[in-house]
DNA sequence: GGTCAAACGGACGGGGTACTCCACTTGGGC
DNA sequence: GCCCAAGTGGAGTACCCCGTCCGTTTGACC
């Protein structure tokens, strides 16, 4: 799994020791507030928390999202390699649910990161490229999965959104019992995403083309 | 079911003729307002759109959550009589998945409503009782489910909770597509709820225990 | 140690929302 | 038609949040 710590590399290159600092404080404090508040902490409580300025805090990251994406870089790289462990797994379908597994408790335990993964920022380069990684890697899963008869044939690619969403809803009505409720959901769902070779139940209703970032489109007029 | 139209019969008691009037309007308008835009409207913007005062609204609605409970009051008695037709219906399964779709499909169309159901404000008297009806109702109904063997044995009441949020966090990133996509999460979650005779799968995580308020909970320190 | 650009912090203007106050209007009983 | 309590609208207050500006401090290189 690629990470994150260490010497910054790219991005807190050429700057001052006290400001690099800063910078780490800032992203620490960050975390820490998304985890437990969500995406919409005031810009004036992380740099409070972080012993610093407005000023500086908006310096380092001119708009929230540059610092949400800093934020959640590593979780999200973390999905990456989530998905390519699956990929080695030589049961296809167990890949599959490993990956709801795995990536819907990365959300309940955090709901900063839970609500990041469903806005899905277009714009921020890295983000958008390892989300297109991971959504291409997901595809070939499903697709083993389905050619191996576990995974039921009408299940859409879109359908990973649907159940990020729905996870994402429980986890933000949801306190500390988040991780508890979002392991059920998954129970639930993988159950139903299953090939039961029993009586099929009704045919599915048609996918729905979602993109992953169409919170932003709510018309507010 | 029970429906409000007609003489307003308790609320709009004793007040004078263009009061009612007035009264109505802002209803109206908040129902649109609230399922279009979702619960947060502005109250001053119900206000405006409403050709009143601000001062009119609050007059006539103290509180925010006063308003809203009088807005969805017709959606939450048409849920009581969603159950109680299930109730009717002799085979219990249909009842369970009709309660499931219906409730589903009335909070896909209202995100105000989908976030009021969440939300299920404590202390709305009428809210809370009809609720309550509501719950025994659908527990009475889960009971039979699972003694004619259709619904799984590990089925938990707050399951209901569960799914409901997790139908609102689709509704909630989801715009004109809402219906669709609910739809294909219910059908999704009602197979993974059946009993199937085939190969159980792993057995499911431990229920958990939801009121469905605590959204109120979470922290702000 | 001196210099200066980089970095800093807090004050500030702009915009938005919740809720109240008060001078004016009006419905409806007489 | 008169009267007055009920009703009304909009201005006003008190927040909270965003993002910027500017005078001051400090790290790093000489």
């Amino acid at each position: 799994m690629r990470t994150r710590s260490g010497v910054e590399p790219d991005e807190a290159a050429g700057l001052r020791a006290d400001a690099v600092r800063n910078r780490n404080r800032i992203l620490e404090v960050a975390r820490k507030l998304f985890a437990e508040r969500g995406l919409d902490v005031p810009m004036a409580a992380v740099a409070r928390h972080a012993g610093v300025g407005v000023a500086t805090l908006y310096r380092r990251f001119p708009t929230r999202e540059s610092l949400i994406t800093e934020v959640f870089a590593d979780q999200f790289a973390a999905c990456v390699s989530v998905v390519d462990d699956a990929l080695a797994d030589p049961d296809p379908w167990r890949g599959f649910c490993t990956v709801i597994e795995r990536v819907c408790a990365m959300q309940a335990v955090d709901r900063g990161f839970s609500a990041a993964v469903v806005a899905a920022f277009p714009g921020a380069f890295d983000v958008e490229q390892e989300r297109d990684r991971a959504l291409r890697g997901f595809a070939e899963l499903t697709r083993r999965a389905k050619e191996n008869g576990r995974l039921r044939a009408d299940f859409a690619q879109d359908d990973l959104t649907l159940l990020l969403m729905a996870n994402c809803g429980i986890i933000a009505a949801t306190a500390e019992t988040a991780p508890a409720a979002s392991r059920r959901l998954v129970a639930y769902l993988l159950d139903g995403l299953r090939a039961v070779h029993a009586v099929p139940a009704k045919p599915l209703p048609p996918p729905v083309p979602l993109s992953l970032h169409e919170v932003f489109g709510s018309p507010r007029p």
